[in-house]
DNA sequence: CGATAGCTTGAGTCTTATCAACGTATGTGG
DNA sequence: CCACATACGTTGATAAGACTCAAGCTATCG
């Protein structure tokens, strides 16, 4: 998918922190800059990938968001996840080979691409990198986890306050602002991928604008009342304090 | 918890073709059975470990069936998963290092422990042991989405067939009836994993054996019209044609 | 300027949770 | 061995939360 062959380098990278390089040294990070090329930018709609293509390369987002979802034969779209920059596209591909989600860029973004096969052999001479692949992948599996909970047990306002804090944090950790950012994705996106209908996410929004908690202008949301959004949440969020 | 240290060798396990080794060549496997204890039977009731335990093992279920949860603060217990022979529990606990989760035995079962630092150290060695756990990460990625879609997409009856018809699929593989087996859960097990009230799981069972989809009694389960099931679950589960 | 996609709000309905009562099985101590 | 406690399960009645349907609004883009 990545068109040009540009050689970058994780150790000038901004978000490298928050990517694989966090627990690699110098030398290390070195050799892993060998393998990587940086893509061409991906434009609003344009897909990473789409389900039935070969699994080649994880992608780290570089720049911008984008949504990954499946397509039932019966034509229902059912979104799986949202990523930003310094987050991994494609793990859930090694199982197969084959791809089984579309991924479609939000907004105009970048990729790195880490060409898995390349990957999977420095891993074997590099044990800090292997050992942070399966860090990164365990931490997947904790965040479906905790959004399966979140689904089965949370009502419609506990979903939306958890989905507006994760957010939050993750701009945070990537140094934005925690309480004012836009979304990148839909009301549509939002609902799909929390299990309501679009109705409910926007009377949700109208709602907790309302009650003072956040004040929703278009895309641009702002977090008025942190404390307000995280007790809605349930107390499962102290990364925020 | 495995109080003793007897070795056991996974080339004479019934199922090691389910397990770690159905990827690896008789050489590989012998190496993997060096770092493998088989721990004591565990009774039902007691646990393998518990939220808050240091992360030393990855542990192969051998026999029995184990659940895992998490505990909230205010007592809340949220089910995250249910373990069968084969099946590798802990996995989500490699990128923080400690268990996050209780998994408590549902029956009289065994495990195999196997050292983490160990099988890190010697996936080093073994590209097939390297690939092989990427891999079993990357399937439990791919079940976990697949939860999320069934919890933020689907009704209580379309989630109750999809999970009889995981557990169907999951005996059958172990050489198990595809039709006929025991729950080792309660019905407050089954309704807390699936987001569903343990009326509403009672009910199910009572719809779908007056509609003779299943027969139930008590725990045992039979499944007397698969079609049914399956159009009822939608039709994602080819594997059991 | 019109078409389209995205968003908001209201009204009515339906699914599922909650509350309640009762039934069943198992195990314990007197 | 029986009485009792406890955990688990079933079924009915009711209520609430969220969905669906419908209508209209806003922004964007060709």
């Amino acid at each position: 998918m990545q068109s040009s062959k540009n050689k970058v380098s994780c150790e000038t990278c901004t978000i490298s922190q928050l990517c694989i390089p966090s627990a690699l040294s110098e030398n290390e990070v070195t050799r892993l800059d060998g393998i990587i090329n940086r893509g061409a930018p991906i434009h609003k709609g344009k897909f990473l990938n789409q389900a039935g293509d070969e699994f080649k390369h994880l992608y780290a987002v570089s720049t911008g968001s984008f949504k990954s979802y499946t397509l039932s034969e019966d034509g229902i779209i059912n979104i799986t996840g949202f990523y930003f920059p310094g987050e991994l596209i494609g793990l859930n591909a090694i199982s197969t080979g084959i791809h089984k989600t579309f991924v479609k860029a939000l907004e105009t973004s970048a990729v790195c691409a880490l060409p898995y096969d390349q990957m999977d052999e420095l891993s074997g001479d590099l044990p800090s990198l292997r050992k942070q692949l399966m860090r990164i992948m365990s931490k997947e599996i904790v965040e479906e986890q905790e959004l399966h909970i979140l689904l089965s047990r949370k009502n419609a306002a506990e979903r939306m306050a958890a989905f507006l804090l994760s957010l939050s944090l993750r701009f945070k950790k990537r140094g934005f602002s925690a309480t004012t950012f836009n979304l990148t994705m839909t009301r549509g996106d939002i609902g799909n991928y929390l299990g309501l209908a679009i109705e409910t996410v926007s009377r949700l929004f109208s709602q907790f604008q309302k009650n003072e908690i956040i004040t929703v202008s278009d895309k641009l949301i702002e977090i008025v009342d942190l404390p307000a959004l995280l007790k809605l949440a349930g107390a499962a969020c102290d990364e925020h304090i």
